[in-house]
DNA sequence: CTTGAAACAAAAGAGAA
DNA sequence: TTCTCTTTTGTTTCAAG
């Protein structure tokens, strides 16, 4: 299924990704529409999928102290099964916030968001014991965080536009 | 200014971060409180900046087809201006929507999401030549999203109230 | 797409536990 | 204080044109 979108409805993507809790009617007026129609795009694109959330975003900064670290992984085996194992291990432990499968020589990038770098180390060192085919870890560690925006989705559709 | 949480602005955090669009009404019911006493428990945590932004989380996979990108980054100097001239070119780059400052030997670590890899590296070339102070860099390109979730908010709080 | 009406939520205040 | 209850205003949702 494909769903027919014009650069309004991309608009109204754009503004409810970094204002998600703006009023219908709001936002209505943000596109030029009157609030029924409008309500009726964000309908069709929250039962598409498109939206798939709406979420708050926490300042942890301000909640309290922690650690950001990034961990790119090896695995000792490259069998389907051997994938299968380390994602369902990663998917059991909360402090691994985001996970991707990548390439380049090596398998896997987590984010782990953690107190302190002892808890860190601990369910490294928990992960390696668990026999989940971690063959080897690099550790990097955040010290600051520089940019962190949502995507220009106009920008990232233009080349199938044209 | 120290913010005084209990368990129940926690609460309401854990949740908003996941359902960043539930009625406050809802909301207080979830966390066994009448509205208004939780309307301004809202309140506070937005003007304490812990709530820094409502944001729906749009499926990409569905709008278009992309690439997302990890690209750690090494800088030719680690002067106090090298750095600041390189953030300032992350921030004009808006297929650059993350950055990281790390250390473990690499500068930087940065999520890039473009329509096709053309357009990556006619990104990266770009800097490259615009003498940015970028020395060498190593493209990880992501095949599959694994996991992605917010942070355990209570898991990472539970340290300090012990 | 517009109008418009009924249901619902947000915001702020008065006062009780 | 901190919550409950009430009121006003504005928003959401949807039917009908």
């Amino acid at each position: 299924m494909t769903l027919a979108l014009d650069p309004r409805d991309i608009r109204i993507l754009q503004i409810l990704s970094s204002e998600g809790r703006l009023s219908k009617s709001e936002l209505a007026r943000r596109v030029n529409l009157s609030p029924s129609p409008c309500w009726e795009r964000i309908k069709r694109l929250e039962k598409a999928g498109l939206i798939k959330a709406y979420r708050a975003e926490v300042d942890l900064a301000r909640l309290s102290a922690h650690v950001v670290i990034f961990v790119v992984v090896e695995l000792e085996s490259h069998r389907a099964e051997s994938f299968r194992v380390f994602e369902e291990a990663v998917t059991k432990y909360p402090e691994i916030i985001e996970c991707w499968a990548i390439g380049g020589g090596v398998d896997y990038l987590m984010q782990v968001v953690t107190g302190d770098i002892n808890s860190y180390q601990r369910m490294i060192d928990e992960l390696l014991e668990s026999s989940v085919g971690l063959k080897r870890y690099f550790t990097y560690i955040v010290t600051k965080k520089v940019k962190s925006e949502p995507p220009a989705l106009d920008l990232l559709l233009k080349p199938q536009i044209d």
